[in-house]
DNA sequence: AGCACGCCGACT
DNA sequence: GTCGGCGTGCTC
């Protein structure tokens, strides 16, 4: 028997007493979570004075860990049991007064933290914007309201007549007023308001100014165009799938110029009928004035989430919209978490971009969350690309999804033929130019022919590589294992990976040799080259670099549609869905570049962007067409994109994905360590590795037949090895992979093999569920 | 992720 | 004797 239960013997529990009992029944707690990679939710005493105001979703102050810190949590439940028999903390503070999420959007962030392997807390404090936590736009304020019994209090006394006008002013208002209201309208000084105070007459009363959320006045909502065939016919699925009130995801597939965002707007319009809102998700990049006009002007209160919205104007639009003011949110990847009272349907235009995934803690996936959201809320999903994700691909194929297409472009444009050009013996290439012979000519022709030509190369800066003869490698950051671009125009040798500059080296910085050479071209040298090369051409260059200030990216691609632009060249920003009529001819300098990139969807993201870019001809009356340099013109992706062939391509690397156990036929998920030290890194990942070889080991396999479906493949660990990028930002990085059948497998794993894992202080662990960047 | 606790070495 | 180094383990 415990020395505990002996005590017992000699000290017997008192006996309740009735009201203790009462007090016992009626005692609440609340679960709390916190910023910071814990699995657990924390059970707290709520008391007395918070019960009736606490809810979840509110911030609290609680004491926390041995030392008792006050720290800010999430309060994510209530309960009147407590899960544990330990002795419990109370809740210290409350920070909020309304919940800054639903009940629902505490579910889907709970659901987060699991999928992506992080803590409940750390997705609550990235889904709730910093502006509406800190209430930005409002002030804490003082009103005043009558105590009780006002009238007959005052009908006995007799006030001095400024302090009797307060006090009239007040009982006929009927509402508390600030201090400056009810100074204004008494006529009087805030003197009188502040002796009836001191009095107990009137009391004060703390609150917060409202926030202005006047919406955008009156618009004139442009009338729907006529659907084609295609479009009708991908519409009435969608309104099939509306009016069954019940979760599908369809994939839209359409080629570039087919009309997809008519059948978003039909659908929306759709749910917007019935009082519900509609979210819709665009690339950031693809977030511009033009895009939001196309909404603006077809319903009249729509709300725009991006990343350049000050704090007080997120919080309005985060208001206007928990309080259903708002028919269509458009917005980029977090637009998400939008507070929609009555979702009835989200979007997700160029499902295929990877910024649709976040490269910080949360590390999650916006489609996934969007399907999940989706899922539960009961609504359906559209997912729309010319070139969709294998991930989406495979889902539909496998009967998940529903497969919509658009396979002709509006008014039967055909798209625009893709000339593959050999450029590995170009005279002009193998001197250095950019621009070879036959896009040379075809640019030529085309200005001649008063059309528009878009050229693309996706390198910003003048020279990506500044080359030593002696060493035979090009001069590096001394941060990162990347090498630096030579920027003319700022005169400045850049890191692209981090902040690094500096003024470019007359010699080798490593063996101190001169002779350094400028290899390769970038955006800016492609200008000087084109300028040169078409010396009566008006040319505009577009890179991150050119379009620094707010608003100059939209002005630019203004000036290109008014036709007072020949030449725009640029990197991926003049790939996105714009619509340029007068464009007849697209150049891809060079198509080789991310077919090299170590990522197993490599070949996927060179068709796509071969896509897209060629997707901006041939859109007007005129016929376009497309050029492609490559020093791989057999390459079997690059043959796939000249052809506009998704689906050959889609075939060829789903099998390819296939055979090598990848995505979307395993489950992934990376693991990432760094730190200054190399071989601590590399030590304490071995021990990971090893950590998590050992779990894997311990598990019985289960008895063969007793799964039922597929056959069980247990996690397997690749590596672990060095990160394509060693070196980033002064730190050394490796990294493994871990691929299952399903990502509950993963995450099993994970939690099981995670507080069995210690990592020194000065290295850091992450875990990317998913990833979509192996850098 | 923090942070307090512990158990070891070089100092007033 | 004590200050403080960093591994270790817990946080309602």
């Amino acid at each position: 028997m415990s020395d505990a239960r002996q005590q017992q013997l000699f000290t017997p529990e008192p006996v309740p007493l009735p009201f203790e009992l009462a007090a016992e029944a009626d005692r609440l707690f609340a679960q709390v979570v916190f910023n910071r990679p814990l699995e657990d939710t924390y059970t707290y005493i709520v008391p007395d004075g918070l019960r009736e105001r606490l809810r979840p979703g509110m911030r609290v102050k609680v004491p926390f860990g041995r030392g008792n810190s006050l720290e800010t949590g999430y309060c994510v439940g209530l309960t009147r049991e407590p899960p544990t028999s330990r002795r419990l903390k109370e809740v210290a503070e409350l920070l909020d007064r309304e919940p800054l999420l639903s009940e629902a959007m505490l579910d889907l962030t709970r659901w987060m933290g699991e999928r992506y392997l992080c803590g409940w807390g750390q997705v609550l404090e990235t889904v709730v914007p910093a502006g509406v936590k800190a209430q930005a736009g409002t002030r804490q304020i003082v009103c005043f309201v009558p105590s009780a019994n006002l009238a007959e209090r005052v009908a006995a006394l007799k006030l001095p007549k400024k302090q009797q006008r307060v006090v009239d002013v007040l009982l006929a208002a009927g509402r508390p007023l600030t201090g400056p209201e009810l100074a204004e309208a008494a006529d009087c000084s805030p003197a009188p308001i502040q002796t009836l105070r001191e009095k107990g007459l009137i009391l004060g009363m703390e609150g917060r100014s409202e926030l202005d959320v006047a919406t955008t006045g009156p618009v004139d909502v442009e009338a729907d165009l006529v659907l084609n065939a295609e479009q009708q016919k991908a519409f009435d699925r969608v309104l099939r799938c509306i009016e069954s009130g019940r979760h599908e995801t369809m994939l839209l597939h359409g080629v570039t110029g087919s009309g997809k965002t008519e059948v978003y707007i039909r659908a929306i319009r759709e749910v917007v009928s019935y009082g519900r809102q509609a979210i819709v998700l665009v690339p950031e990049i693809s977030l511009t004035p033009q895009t939001i006009r196309r909404f603006r002007r077809r319903f009249p209160s729509v709300a725009v989430l991006h990343s350049h919205l000050s704090d007080v104007e997120r919080h309005r639009q985060w208001k206007r919209i928990e309080h259903g003011e708002v028919q269509v949110i458009v917005g980029a990847r977090s637009a998400i978490f939008a507070p929609a009272p009555h979702l009835g349907l989200i979007v997700i235009d160029e499902e295929h971009e990877t910024t649709f995934k976040q490269q910080t803690t949360p590390r999650y996936h916006a489609r996934e969350v969007a399907r999940e959201r989706c899922r539960r809320e009961g609504v359906p999903l559209i997912l729309g690309s010319a070139t969709p994700t294998l991930e989406s691909l495979q889902r539909a194929r496998d009967k998940h999804d529903l497969f919509l297409t658009l396979p002709k472009r509006v008014e039967a444009r055909p798209l625009p033929p893709v000339s593959l050009v050999d450029t590995r013996n170009d005279p002009h290439v193998s001197k250095g130019h950019s621009i070879g012979r036959a896009l040379r000519n075809a640019i030529d022709l085309a200005i001649r022919d008063a059309g528009q030509v878009i050229l693309f190369l996706n390198l910003r800066g003048y020279s990506p590589v500044l080359w030593c003869l002696t060493c035979q490698a090009g001069v590096q950051c001394p941060d990162c294992d990347i090498t630096l671009t030579w920027h003319r125009d700022r005169q400045k040798m850049l890191c692209h990976s981090c902040l690094y500059e500096a003024p470019p080296p007359t010699a080798c910085p490593k063996c101190g040799h001169p002779g350094l050479r400028y290899i390769g071209s970038g955006t800016q040298r492609l200008e000087a080259e084109v300028r040169t090369k078409f010396p009566n051409a008006r040319v505009l260059r577009m890179d991150s670099d050119s379009m620094r200030k707010p608003g100059s990216h939209d002005e630019a691609l203004e000036a290109f549609r008014q036709g007072q632009v020949d030449i725009l060249l640029g990197t991926q920003m003049i790939a996105k869905g714009l619509d340029f009529p007068q464009v007849t001819l697209v150049g891809v300098i060079d198509a080789d570049t991310l077919l090299h990139q170590p990522d197993l969807r490599a070949a996927e993201r060179t068709f796509q962007l071969i896509a897209q870019v060629a997707g901006r001809t041939g859109r007007g009356e005129r016929q376009g067409r497309v050029l492609v340099q490559t020093m791989n013109p057999d390459q079997p992706v690059i043959q796939f994109a000249s052809r506009h062939d998704y689906f050959g391509f889609a075939k060829m690397e789903l099998e390819s994905r296939q055979r090598h156990h990848q995505p979307p036929f395993a489950a992934l998920a990376r693991v990432v360590m760094r730190g200054i030290n190399e071989t601590q890194v590399q030590e304490a990942i071995k021990g990971v590795a090893a950590t998590l070889r050992a779990a894997i080991a311990a598990e019985p396999e289960p008895a063969a037949g007793s799964s039922s479906g597929s056959s069980w493949r247990p996690v397997k660990i690749l590596g672990p090895a060095p990160a394509p990028v060693l070196r980033l930002r002064k730190q050394f990085r490796y990294h493994m992979l871990l691929t299952a059948e399903t990502p509950e497998q993963l995450a099993t794993l994970w939690r099981r093999v995670k507080s069995d894992i210690v990592v020194p202080d000065d290295i850091e662990m992450t875990i990317d569920v998913d990833p979509v960047d192996m850098r």
